[in-house]
This record gives structure tokens, sequence and C-alpha cells, in this order.
DNA sequence: TGAACAATTTAACAAATGTTCATATATTTG
DNA sequence: CAAATATATGAACATTTGTTAAATTGTTCA
């Protein structure tokens, strides 16, 4: 499929999108919620690598959030966030140098 | 395919990448290079509809090419831009919601 | 109930990065 | 060499990032 031929694509949103996710621990957070239902913003911070205080954390998932690629849902204390805008995750595979 | 199975991915690179791309400007640039094989500067202010002034394009263009995502060739007068990571084309397929 | 605790969010700010307009540096051609 | 054209650079301005501290919301149990 030649780009050229895809249906209009709204650049302004696409870039908006992109910019939330191109970060590394938005990445890695995503990478996470891809294959667990959901989560909760202490869990994250344990799970991840980045070593990142829940502060940030919430920064980071109030964020996505925004921008209607997470939602989130409040049971009890803690609040789980989980995917919502599921074609982001195609991201990880065709961002993939094999996939040129 | 679930995405924690994917080869071990540099989140750092990835975001990096991504960030570079994430500009509605750098993403119809991307677009035009798609089908064509390589494109001058000033052309493509005339063809983009962004209405970009030559000193804007030119600073997007070097950006992209800093990161590797562009190379440059220059012939005569004119430097011509082609895109040296196929991959990242991609992102106009996967992005859609059509493929969530 | 309400004091103590736990999970998450918000606020305030400095440092780093990105964006854009104006200007400068080639390069070609008459 | 000078004028015209093509591209690159500089610097002000705006946005994003990460830190620390404080506020909010919900739970537990004496």
């Amino acid at each position: 499929m030649k780009v050229a031929e895809l249906p209009d694509i709204a650049l302004e949103d696409m870039a908006q999108t992109l910019k939330v996710i191109a970060h590394p621990v938005r990445l890695e957070i995503l990478l996470h919620l891809a294959d667990s239902t959901k989560i909760d913003v202490t869990t994250l911070c344990d799970k991840l690598s980045c070593g990142c205080e829940a502060s940030m954390m919430s920064h980071h998932l109030t964020k996505m959030k925004a921008h209607g690629i997470l939602t989130s849902v409040k049971e009890g204390k803690q609040v789980y966030y989980q995917v919502a805008r599921k074609e982001v995750l195609n991201l990880f595979q065709c961002m993939l140098k094999s996939n040129a």
C-alpha cells in the first residue's frame, strides 16, 4: 500500500499523539499495559526499570489519559490504568528495523 | 505477536526517533518523501500545505537528518533529501484506528 | 467518629529542549 | 565580480521535564 493512498490523515492529531508517546518512560508504561489488562500507579513504579517516583508516574499517566491513550478506573485506594487506543501498540512492531 | 515477546527494544532510541517525527510538518515531509525518491528544500516548501518558509523547512530536514531518518545529496545548487530509515514510514499505517 | 496511614494527584519552580523568525553563508550564473 | 538563488545558522521565545513538597481521597481501626 502506497503511503499517498492512505485515507486522509489528520497530521496534527497524529503528531500530537506521537508527541505524547515519544518518551522512554511512557513507552515502557505502554509496553507493560500491553500485556496486562490494568495496573495501578504504585505497581507500575515497582515494575518499571526507570526508577520513577509515584509523582512522576502520575504525571505521565495523566498526560496519556488526557490524550485518550489511556483510561483509568478507581477501585478503592488505587487507580488502575489501561490502554484505550490499542492501535498505538502497533508502534512497537512497526518501528523495528526488520520491518523496513 | 505479544508485545512482551518483541526483541529487546531500546526505548530511549525509539522515544528519540518518535520525538523527532512527532511534528505535523515533519510528518508531512515524510509522507511526501515516501513516494518520491528524493526532493529538494524549495520544492518541498512549494508542495507541502503547511506554508513553511525555506528556513524552517531546512531546520526540520536538518533535524531529521541528524537523527538518521533522512539522508541528503547535494546536486548543483540543490540539496536533495530522501528517507534513510524506511521503517518509520510504517507509522502512517499502524497509527490508523482501523488497525487497533 | 476521627486520627493515622496509604495511594494518587496537584503545585511550583529550575533546567533542558524545541520552535520559529530573522539573518547569514554558500553556490551558481550572467 | 555582483546579483540571485538555495540552504544553513543564531537567538528569542515557548514548551516540556523532573524535582520536591503539599494537597486530596480513601481506608483502617481504636
